[in-house]
DNA sequence: ATCACCCGGGG
DNA sequence: GTGTACGGGTGAT
C-alpha cells in the first residue's frame, strides 16, 4: 500500500488520503484541525479559547526563533477558515504569530510521520533505496476544431487523445462523455498533459459546462480552482495564469512545468518524499519553494516555530561596511578574441558548499553568543557562531550528500543511469536556488548578511584559485563566480591542488579546441557571458548570443547555427580564420533569401512575454502594437503571457502596419525585408565582431564592396 | 544621452 | 498563494 496523494478541504476540515493498494486506489478521510501558535501575552489563553473556530488551546514550550531558548507559547487548534481572522486580531494586540501560513497537509504529514508515496505501514523518508508503486499513467491532449485564425475558448473541441485512445468526429457533448467513460475505464493514477493547467483542463471544463455536463477526470468530483482571470487561449499557449487543475485521487502533472522537465516523474517523487509536498502541488512549485519547505520542516522538527510575514531588518552598518559588503561575486573580465586549448574549471555547488563549510545561516552569522568568534567572514568580518550548527547547513549537507550519492550511482549502476541523472539534476536546482533565496528579503529563512557572507567567501575562493593557477603557469582568460577559463598544461593537476586546498571540488568542465570571448557591443570590453567554443569532443558551447534567447526568430537562430556550424569544423585557431569566409558566405545566402522574399513567415516570428497591459506601455513598441492588434480581435493579454509577432513595417507608427500577429497573416503578408536583413547582419556581427566584422562592414561585403578586406583576416 | 523593456539556466 | 540581481542588447524619447 502506498500513500499516492493527500488533500485537505478547509470547508469540512477534512484530510483525504488516497491509498493505492495494488490496482485499487481508495480515499481514507479524517477530520483534522491545524495548529497555530501565539507568543507574548500568555494571559490571553482564555480569551483565545472563547473565540469562534477555536477547538483547543494549551501551553507548549517552543522556540520562537532559530537559536533562541524554548519559551512558553499558546498552541491554538483551530478551524482553517478562522486562522487569518484570529491571527490578524491577535497581531493587532501585539502578539507574535507563528505557523499561520503553514499548509495543513504538511502539518498533518509531519505530525503523522508520513510523506507522499510512503509505503505503508512503514517507510523511511530519507532512504536512497525505496519502493515506488506501479503507476498507470496516460497522456491527455485536446485539439480544438479550428485551424485558422486565433483559437479561443469559443471554438469547439476537435479531437481528444488519451493514451492510445482517440476521440473525434462526434458531437462535442458525446466527445466529453466518452472521455469521462474512457478515463474511468482505464483508471490511471497519473494524467500527464502539456500545459494542461493553462489549456487542456480549463478548456475541457469550459466546453463541458456549455453542454451542461460534468467533466469527470479525477477519481472523485473535480475541485475546480477558484479565481483566475479571463478565459481564452492565445495561439495555443497561455490561456490565463491559472491555478493548478489538480485532480482528486489521480495526479495531474503538467510535463511542461520546470521541476517535471528537470527531474521527470522519478525525480519529482524523490523530491516529494524528502520535502513532504504532495506531487501535484510540488510539480507546480519553483525549486525555491521546495528548498523553503525543507528548511521549514527542519525548523519544525527542531521545535522552532515559523513566524508569520517575517521580514528581518538588516543590522545597522556604516557606509564603508556597506560598500565592502555589497560587492557581489568576483568577475575577471574575459580576454576578447580567439584562444586555443583553453580549459573551463568550475566549483561543484560552490555556494551550498560554502554555507555548509562555513556554517552560514540566519542565526549563526553575527550571532550574539559568540561575539569574539575566531571565525570571521572575509572582507566583512562578520562573526560566525562556533557553538551551534545553523539550520541552513543542516538542511543543505544531507542534500549535497544525497546528490553526490546519485551522481556516483550514475557510473556504478549504469543500467539505472537515467533515473539517477534525473534525481541528481533536480537536487542540483534546489542547491542552486538555496543561495538566491538568501538574498531575497521575503525569504522565510533568508538574511542579507548571509548572502553577503557567501559572496565574500566566494570571492576569496576564486581569488585564491586564480593565484594558484597563475603561480602554476596558467594564463587566466576569464573568471566568473564559480568558473574559471584558463590556458596551460595539466588542468587535472590544477583541479586536484585547488580542491585539496579549498575543500570544495573543482571540476574540469570543458576542454576547448578553441574558444571565442565576445566583446560588449557598446564599449568593446569583454562581456561576462557571451562566448562560443568547440570542445575536444566536437561539441559547441554557446552562451549569451541571439541563438540562446527565446525571443529570437527561427531565421536568426538558423543563421547563427549555420555560421557556427561552419566555424566548428575548425580544429585549430589557424583553421578557424580560414573558415571565416565560409561563415560570411552563409550570411550572404541568408540575406539574399530575405531580400528575395523567400522566407517562410513562420521563421520570422518574435516571441516575447509582455510585462504589462496594453495601455500601461509608455513606449510605442512592438509589444504594444501586438497587444493592440490582439485587443482588436477581442483577446485580452495579461502580464506574463507570451505574444508573437512578425515585423511588417518597423518604422510605421501605425500599430496595424508595424507588426502582424502570425494567426492573422496570409499569403499577401509582406514582412519588413530591410529590418530582417539588419537583424541578420547584427547576428553575424555578434559572432565575428572580435575579428573586425562590424555590422557596417558586413553590410558593405554583402553589397559587394570591400571584397579586398576579406583577405586581411 | 537617458530611459524602457526583455532575456538569461540545462539537455 | 509567490518570490533574485544585474549585465547585456535593442529601441523610444
Amino acid at each position: 500500500m502506498f500513500l499516492l496523494d493527500i488533500r485537505y478541504d478547509p470547508k469540512s476540515s477534512t484530510i483525504t488520503k488516497w491509498i493505492k493498494d495494488g490496482t485499487e486506489c481508495k480515499p481514507v478521510r479524517e477530520v483534522y484541525y491545524p495548529k497555530m501558535y501565539v507568543s507574548g501575552k500568555t494571559e490571553l489563553l482564555s480569551l483565545i479559547d472563547s473565540l469562534p473556530g477555536v477547538k483547543d488551546v494549551c501551553f507548549e514550550e517552543k522556540r520562537t526563533w532559530l537559536g533562541s531558548e524554548p519559551e512558553r507559547v499558546i498552541s491554538v487548534t483551530i478551524e482553517p477558515n478562522s486562522v487569518y481572522e484570529i491571527a490578524s486580531m491577535l497581531e493587532a494586540k501585539g502578539c507574535g504569530l507563528y505557523n499561520i501560513d503553514l499548509d495543513p497537509v504538511r502539518q498533518y504529514l509531519l505530525e503523522h510521520s508520513l510523506f507522499p508515496m510512503t509505503k505503508l505501514p512503514y517507510d523511511s523518508q530519507y532512504a536512497i533505496d525505496y519502493e515506488v508503486p506501479d503507476l498507470v499513467s496516460m497522456e491527455l491532449s485536446v485539439t480544438p476544431g479550428r485551424d485558422k485564425g486565433i483559437v479561443t475558448m469559443d471554438d469547439p473541441i476537435g479531437r481528444i487523445t488519451l493514451g492510445d485512445i482517440v476521440i473525434e468526429q462526434k458531437d462535442e457533448a458525446e466527445i466529453i462523455s466518452e472521455l469521462n467513460r474512457e478515463v474511468a475505464n482505464a483508471n490511471p493514477d497519473l494524467i500527464l498533459t502539456d500545459r494542461g493547467d493553462s489549456f487542456e483542463l480549463p478548456y475541457l471544463h469550459h466546453r463541458a459546462a456549455l453542454h451542461d455536463i460534468e467533466l469527470h477526470v479525477g477519481r472523485e468530483k473535480d475541485v475546480l480552482p477558484v479565481g483566475g482571470g479571463k478565459s481564452y487561449f492565445s495561439y495555443g499557449r497561455i490561456l490565463y495564469k491559472s491555478r493548478g487543475y489538480m485532480l482528486a485521487g489521480r495526479l495531474h502533472l503538467d510535463k511542461s512545468i520546470f521541476l517535471f522537465r528537470e527531474g521527470g516523474l522519478l525525480g519529482l517523487i524523490d523530491l516529494a518524499r524528502i520535502t513532504g509536498i504532495p506531487l501535484q502541488e510540488l510539480s507546480r512549485l519553483s525549486p525555491g519553494s521546495a528548498v523553503t519547505a525543507l528548511q521549514v520542516n527542519q525548523a519544525l522538527r527542531d521545535g522552532v516555530l515559523v513566524p508569520w510575514k517575517r521580514n528581518l531588518a538588516e543590522y545597522w552598518k556604516t557606509a564603508e561596511e556597506l560598500l565592502i559588503a555589497d560587492r557581489g561575486a568576483l568577475v575577471i573580465e574575459p580576454k576578447v578574441g580567439l584562444h586555443e586549448n583553453a580549459f573551463e574549471v568550475d566549483f561543484a555547488s560552490l555556494f551550498p558548499n560554502i554555507m555548509v563549510n562555513h556554517n552560514i545561516s540566519p542565526e549563526t552569522v553575527l550571532c550574539t553568543c559568540c561575539p569574539d568568534s575566531q571565525k570571521l567572514v572575509p572582507f566583512t568580518h562578520y562573526n560566525i557562531c562556533q557553538q551551534h550548527i545553523g539550520l541552513i547547513p543542516r538542511v543543505l549537507k544531507p542534500l549535497i550528500e544525497r546528490r553526490m550519492t546519485y551522481k556516483r550511482r550514475i557510473t556504478s549502476e549504469p543500467e539505472r543511469a537515467e533515473e539517477y541523472e534525473m534525481k541528481q539534476n533536480i537536487l542540483k536546482w534546489l542547491l542552486v536556488t538555496s543561495f538566491g533565496y538568501m538574498g531575497f528579503n521575503k525569504a522565510r529563512f533568508g538574511r542579507i548578511e548571509c548572502h553577503e557572507s557567501i559572496t565574500a567567501y566566494g570571492r576569496e575562493i576564486l581569488l585564491r584559485t586564480i593565484e594558484i593557477a597563475d603561480s602554476t603557469g596558467f594564463e587566466i582568460l576569464h573568471g566568473i563566480v564559480d568558473s574559471l577559463w584558463v590556458k596551460g598544461r595539466n588542468p587535472e593537476k590544477l583541479c586536484e591542488t585547488v580542491s585539496r586546498e579549498i575543500g570544495i571540488p573543482l571540476e574540469l568542465k570543458g576542454e576547448f579546441r578553441w574558444i571565442v570571448f565576445l566583446p560588449n557591443k557598446s564599449n568593446g570590453v569583454g562581456a561576462l557571458n557571451r562566448y562560443y567554443g568547440v570542445m575536444t569532443n566536437g561539441k559547441l558551447k554557446v552562451r549569451g548570443i541571439e541563438t540562446r534567447r527565446s525571443d529570437t526568430p527561427r531565421l536568426i537562430r538558423n543563421l547563427q547555427e549555420a555560421m557556427l556550424g561552419k566555424l566548428a569544423e575548425a580544429r585549430t585557431a589557424f583553421e578557424y580564420y580560414m573558415k571565416i569566409p565560409e561563415a560570411v558566405g552563409v550570411l550572404r545566402e541568408y540575406t539574399r533569401k530575405v531580400l528575395d522574399n523567400e522566407c517562410d513567415l513562420s521563421d520570422l516570428i518574435f516571441k516575447t512575454h509582455v510585462s504589462k497591459g496594453c495601455d500601461e506601455y509608455r513606449q510605442f513598441n512592438n509589444q504594444m502594437a501586438s497587444l493592440k492588434q490582439l485587443k482588436l480581435e477581442g483577446i485580452e493579454t495579461l502580464p506574463g503571457q507570451a505574444i508573437r509577432y512578425i515585423i511588417t513595417d518597423h518604422k510605421s507608427r501605425n500599430y496595424q502596419k508595424r507588426v502582424i500577429i502570425p494567426e492573422l497573416a496570409d499569403e499577401n503578408t509582406q514582412y519588413d525585408r530591410e529590418k530582417y536583413r539588419e537583424y541578420l547582419l547584427r547576428a553575424a556581427e555578434s559572432i565575428l565582431l572580435p575579428f573586425g566584422y562590424t555590422e557596417e562592414r558586413l553590410d558593405g561585403i554583402m553589397r559587394g564592396r570591400m571584397q579586398r578586406s576579406l583577405c586581411e583576416y
